[in-house]
Formats: structure tokens, C-alpha cells, sequence
DNA sequence: ATTTTAAGTCTGTTTACAAGACCTATTTAA
DNA sequence: TTAAATAGGTCTTGTAAACAGACTTAAAAT
């Protein structure tokens, strides 16, 4: 049988990588983020195959990450850029970064960090602000369905298939 | 050939993916964060094959981010738990399951939300604080190599294969 | 008019993922 | 105390995906 898709799972998690969880899916995503936009500017940066580069813009377009652009300058030539769904994978980006520097790459190694443009500090944490406004540690963060007034496991997540437990 | 691995990626975010990227690890990690710690609990929730659910494990436990111990009340049961690498691994999941939120899943599905556990209200961004203790929105956020004194992009990433450009 | 380039498609091979049968060591039930 | 069930795997076989590299087509450069 085929690889299973994970459109049809409840979890947000799974949803979204189903769409960007693809095997150089979202090395795509930042090498457009980085400002190449070319398909043969992306292999050569990649190294992926002509296909599997061809199959992966594909699906990109299609669930709306990216949109492919004719150069006006050459007619021959395509440029792939991100829509605002595709700008947004940016948090994505920065939290996969971060941990990679954490846990990842040795301490030799000279590292890409993010900095805080206007004060020029390097970052040195994630966190959320509320809607209050309040700013928050990740690890103060929960997860639940519904409104934060009435938090509660919905029926449809209780019998969902794969049964999806744990927020709430 | 066989497919192309990331581990010598110049690039946090390639080497990052080279751990976490593969087909079902980052729902494996999600299941044990949600409290699902047995091999037969997360094949029923997630609907794995044992092949394939055996391999994750044994990929995550290789690279540090899941751990296995005997449960010590049944002779034949382990506990897969995670290590501290690999509950770092949140803020991944909590960015994924936002822009999910946002992009993925439509307004009428009973979405898993995060909230501010401290004060109940909803999140509403990801943001992040530099070390001068500065709150920032992350699309304020540039990645450099090297100090905020003397950014540059290091002679290494220049030549590097893949050439990874764009950081600074 | 010829060559080069951009962006693919096509072919054949190898690897990865799928279902399900099978295996071994415990634990529970008869 | 033997039999059945369960936990956590391995093995086999079929299908899909990823690989390198040859080929294609239209536009651009020489």
C-alpha cells in the first residue's frame, strides 16, 4: 500500500505536515525565503533531483505555499515565490533553527542565529504573547480545544480517528 | 541512488530535519508529549505500521531526542520518553500547530488552540526575547553568522554544498 | 542559423513504506 | 501448570517514492 497522507488526522500537527512534511518540502520553502526563486537555482542550492524538485513545487502550489510567477525578463524562466500562507511557515523556520543550534550542530561550528533586527541582541528565546497582551515561556503554553472559558475534548476528537488524546 | 540525507547541510534548519524531517517522526514525538509512551499505544493512535513505528524509535533514540526505558511493572513493556532535547522540540510543535490553525485547517473544525496557562487567555503570535530582554515579533528577526558586532557570512557557508546563501 | 539555457519529462534502479504473517518472552486465565 | 493472550518486535512481499542521468521543448544568446 502507499504512504499514508495525514490529511485526514484531527491534530493540527499532522495537517499541517501533510503539507510541508514531505522530504524537502520545507528546504523548498526556505531556500524561497532566502530569495531563490528559480528552479534551476533551487537544484543547484539543493542538490535535489530535477523531478523530485518538480514534484514538490507542484505540491506547494497547489495547497497555496507557493505560486509560480512567469520573469517577465525571460520567457523561458519561472519564478517561485511564497504566498502569505508560505510567509507565515517563517515562526516554523525560526524554531527548527533554534533548536538546531541547540541540540544539533556542535559548538564549532559557525553557526546561523537569529537576531532581533531593531535591537541587534541575539534572540534568545521563543515565546507568545496572549491576547491579553501577557508575554509567556512556551512551556507555560497548553493546549485545548474550545474557548479558554470552557476548555473541553469534543466528541469529534474524542472518536476521531487516529484518537487524538492528550490536549485538554 | 538513495535518498539524499541533510546531515551535512551547512544549514541549521537541513540538519534540523535530517533528525526530525522523516515521514512520522514528529508525530511520534507529538504522541509522547502528549503522555503516550508505549509501542503498542502509539501504533493504535497513530496508525503506524510496527516496521516503520520500530525504526522511528530506534532513529530517535539514536539521536538523542527519545529514550527507552523497562517499564518495571510488565517485564515485556517499555516506556519511550522523552529526553530534554527532545521536549525542546515544543516550540517546533507549538509553531506548527499555529500556522495549522491559520492555514491548514478550516474555521468550522474544532481546532486544538494554544493558551496561556498562567493567565487562560488564547495566544495569539510567537515572538521572541533577545538577550538585552527585548520582546520581538519574529518577522523582525534576520538570521547572521558570528556576533551582532560583526556579522558575516563565514568563507565555510560560502563554499559549502549545498551553497547556503542567504543568512547576513 | 546554431548553440545554449530554463524548465521540465521519461527511464530504469534502489530505497522506503504498507499490510500482514510470524516469532519470542512475559503475563494473565483456565 | 498448562493454555491463551499480550508486548514488542522481525520477516516477507507488494507498491510508491527518490535517485541519476538521458531526453525534450521553447526561448534566448551568439
Amino acid at each position: 500500500m502507499s504512504k499514508k497522507r495525514f490529511s485526514h488526522h484531527e491534530c493540527p500537527v499532522a495537517r499541517s505536515l501533510d503539507q510541508i512534511g514531505d522530504w524537502w518540502t520545507l528546504l523548498v520553502v526556505r531556500e524561497a525565503m532566502y530569495g531563490v526563486h528559480q528552479f534551476n537555482e533551487m537544484r543547484a542550492s539543493l542538490g535535489i533531483s530535477r523531478a523530485v524538485l518538480t514534484t514538490r513545487l507542484a505540491e506547494l502550489i497547489e495547497n497555496g505555499i507557493l505560486q509560480r510567477l512567469s520573469d517577465p525578463t525571460d520567457g523561458r524562466a519561472a519564478q517561485y515565490h511564497l504566498t502569505q500562507k508560505g510567509l507565515d511557515l517563517w515562526p516554523v523556520i525560526v524554531s527548527l533553527l533554534n533548536w538546531s543550534n541547540q541540540h544539533v550542530l556542535s559548538d564549532s561550528e559557525d553557526v546561523v542565529k537569529p537576531f532581533n533586527s531593531a535591537s541587534g541582541q541575539p534572540i534568545k528565546a521563543l515565546c507568545a504573547r496572549d491576547t491579553a497582551g501577557n508575554i509567556t515561556p512556551l512551556d507555560q503554553i497548553v493546549l485545548r480545544t474550545g474557548t479558554s472559558a470552557s476548555p473541553r475534548l469534543s466528541a469529534r476528537i474524542e472518536k476521531a480517528f487516529p484518537p487524538y488524546r492528550r490536549p485538554l
